[in-house]
DNA sequence: ATTATCTATAGATCTATAGATAATGC
DNA sequence: ATTATCTATAGATCTATAGATAATGC
């Protein structure tokens, strides 16, 4: 299962949803589940809406109900998927004060998917550069740190949109590479993409080698004293 | 039209192709240029043999004598495109002594192409990064170019596939917000962008801002005085 | 009673091929 | 006589929708 977020529906009122409108966007999420795992597997050619509800699990028609092409199903499913990610870098990279260690945070941590999360990382190389231009996800993000980066002096970029391209492009090459031949790169490729980032974007070589190879935030979820951990269940 | 090379089928014999074998890689041609013209103009998705048929001008039973499915021929379209760009690299290319200005001018003719040869441009686009773990055209060339650079010191990259991919990504997205957007790209862009790939490369600041802003090699077809040109029959 | 889901299907493509036609070779 | 191209079409999809069914609200 890929990004797993309530798709709660926009509803007009401030009232509780009907169980209606949860089955109706229990519906939803299927299907856009079902795109997310066939852009992952087979992208998104010779895929007809019969194999998009086959996958879903849901009645043919129903796939009207929700979309009324099957481009529009995929752009949701990208979008979703960009969006989760995007605000997982946002909490990651919360504390962090430094504008160039928050880029070079998100840029390991997005990087890391191939392995972490192959699936969407393989969502990211399906959908292709489309999401430049898309104002959905990590595009206004990056464009923000990137802008913060320049702001603090850190980058020295003339144009962040040029910034946010070659980013968005290494980025995507990587995953490509990390995806389809992962034996070709080294242990140390993820930071030292990063740091050549920040070299790309005007830091001087030792900055750049220190910042992109600071600790991480974890990963996994936050320990809350006394409540049951994942583990204590088997 | 778009590359034009004449795409001489491989026969057997070593004797001058038949009118019949002429005539039969004119039909191949004008597909594969219909192809061309499509991907460039609206992508593959939607797409009908017919309709590439209808655009090559040529009989719809026709396409099954050079091509068994749509990728197919799309593939070729893509991979002709790429290797005639990756000819003319070579050839503009070809007096230059430093690694570095070789790799800086290929990318900076590439990243051109979106003002140059806009159709060009859009067919790299359109193919994404699926060039780059093919063994056609612009990568092999492009990994020799940036093993000289490593090889002569001015390159200090590690692993001469992740400078591969970061620089395939940076002109895939450069030339996509090129063409999408080019009001946010000012003139300098171009040379900016090869400037910041030789410092992500490993260059001092100074090499690289002198090496991505050395005139570039004429574009022109060179003109040799009493030769008969590969353009003067038709 | 209302609304979403499901099933079944008509009509619209689209592909692959058979057979006719045209061009060239000998 | 040979070979590629072209036209026409059968059969295989695939989409969009109508109408039946199921779930929920009141």
């Amino acid at each position: 299962m890929l990004a797993h977020g309530y798709a709660g529906e926009v509803t007009s009122d401030l009232s509780k949803p009907t169980r209606v409108e949860r089955r109706k966007a229990r519906t939803r999420q299927a299907l856009i589940e079902a795109g997310q795992r066939i852009l992952a597997e087979r992208g998104t050619s010779d895929v007809s809406i019969q194999d998009i509800t086959d996958e879903a699990d849901v009645g043919f028609g129903s796939f009207y109900n929700h979309f009324s092409t099957k481009s529009e199903l995929f752009e949701e499913a990208v979008g979703d998927t960009l969006e989760a990610h995007g605000r997982m870098l946002d909490q990651l990279t919360m504390g962090i004060d430094d504008p160039a260690e928050v880029f070079s945070t998100s840029v390991r941590l997005t990087a890391m998917l191939a392995s972490t999360q192959p699936e969407i990382a393989r969502v990211f190389v399906a959908s292709g550069m489309s999401f430049l231009v898309s104002d959905r996800g990590l595009a206004p993000q990056a464009l923000r740190d990137i802008e913060r980066g320049i702001g603090s002096g850190r980058f020295t970029v003339h144009n962040p949109y040029v910034a946010l391209a070659a980013a968005a492009g290494c980025l995507l090459s990587f995953l490509q590479i990390s995806l389809d031949k992962p034996q070709i790169l080294d242990g140390d490729a993820v930071d030292e993409l990063a740091e050549r980032l920040l070299r790309m974007f005007g830091m001087a070589p030792r900055s750049a080698r220190a910042v992109a190879h600071r600790p991480l935030p974890t990963v996994g979820l936050p320990i809350v004293p006394s409540a049951v951990t994942q583990h204590s269940r088997r």
